[in-house]
DNA sequence: GTGGTCTAGACCACA
DNA sequence: GTGGTCTAGACCACG
């Protein structure tokens, strides 16, 4: 799986990793047990510093996506919770993703069909 | 309508008035050519630096929501463009939220219902 | 507050700050929301680099006991969760000191005897 | 007597396996004189490396909870000091286990709950 | 060789 | 001036 940074985004770079593993996993292209590549292995392969990338995995182990662990390096979690829900944080992004669709005009099938074809998306 | 800061947010200050206020015109509690708060009084209301107002209505001004005029302040436009789609950020951050549904077990139903939720919210 | 740092201890230098800040507030000598020293300042103050004591108050961020902000610095947060009950590590830290309480002939009373003691100390 | 590694746990592996059979003397699993299985055997039962095994068995046998034997391998011993005391770095962690639940609202009562709940398990 | 920690510097957006 | 991020190097315990 290949991690692409963006240059100018004001996401810092150890979110933006995190928030590719966790979007390879949610669609497939990591499945659970895989191996991820080293700190050092992924930090030369992106050009960063292997700090950033050790950010990016302990982020990821505290949310429970993956596990570290000095025998067997860096491993997609075996099972990752299933709360079939979103955190506080994520809701609240939603409301305001939906506030800014709606004040555009879109509708609510227009919103859903933008959420369908995300959904349909990777794995299952 | 009132603006409420949340205190150790990680979101910036001036990007929470201006997510206060396109949620406010979203749900119908801030009407096209309503008169907003000067920059001043909105910065002495919700206690903070003149600097952090002005730098939201300069964005939403950018944005399109919000138009200044040396004799009448600052008012909601008129007509907000109604291009009904989102932009690429907004589509993109909404990518990720689904992401991490899916990856957490929700269903497509499961996130359908609560865009619903928040979409049947305020105005219109 | 004064923060003391072992010098040969295993546990990391910013998880030393993280739990003496803790028993600061659960013994009383932080109050809620009262003023922690800069990241800078406390860096300065006990030796270290000042990534060291980020990483602290990140910790503590995320476990809920104190907000971090642009405008006010760090302060103790004022309405810490008050779940009443061990996280699942912690308990099973506790199972663990009580085996070996157990295997070197402590009874029960010698122990609580000894959680008395520091239960009664500081603000109640 | 079954030694169960916990996957991804902070915990180094030679102190997860010293502290279940500390809490296997402490429950009764584990009966004074009671042989061990040999370094090499009890490495290859839970696929580790043997020095790693080697690791815990010279903790123990440093801490007085096992001895060493070149005719009999490796036996719990006969009598364990029977101090009544917990070691100075115990109370230290001890202490900090109190102070996170006082912190998170948990009375001297509901603690001790907990402890009971862990003192009557197994042996005596 | 692995993850984890720490340092000494630097830059940035925010307020 | 504040917290937050990042770098380039280093050392450590673990396995």
């Amino acid at each position: 799986m290949i991690i692409v940074l963006q240059d100018g985004s004001d996401i810092p770079v150890f979110k933006q990793i995190r928030n590719q593993i966790v979007m390879g996993i949610s669609d497939g292209r990591l499945v659970p047990g895989e191996k991820l590549p080293t700190v050092r292995a992924l930090a030369q392969e992106i050009g960063i510093n292997s700090m950033t990338v050790n950010k990016a995995y302990q982020l990821l182990k505290q949310e429970g996506y993956i596990v570290t662990d000095r025998r067997n390096g860096v491993r997609v979690k075996e099972s990752i919770d299933q709360t079939r829900g979103l955190t506080a944080e994520a809701e609240q992004e939603l409301a305001r993703l939906i506030s800014e669709a709606k004040v555009k005009g879109m509708t609510r099938d227009d919103f859903v069909g933008v959420v369908d074809r995300y959904f349909e998306r990777g794995g299952k």
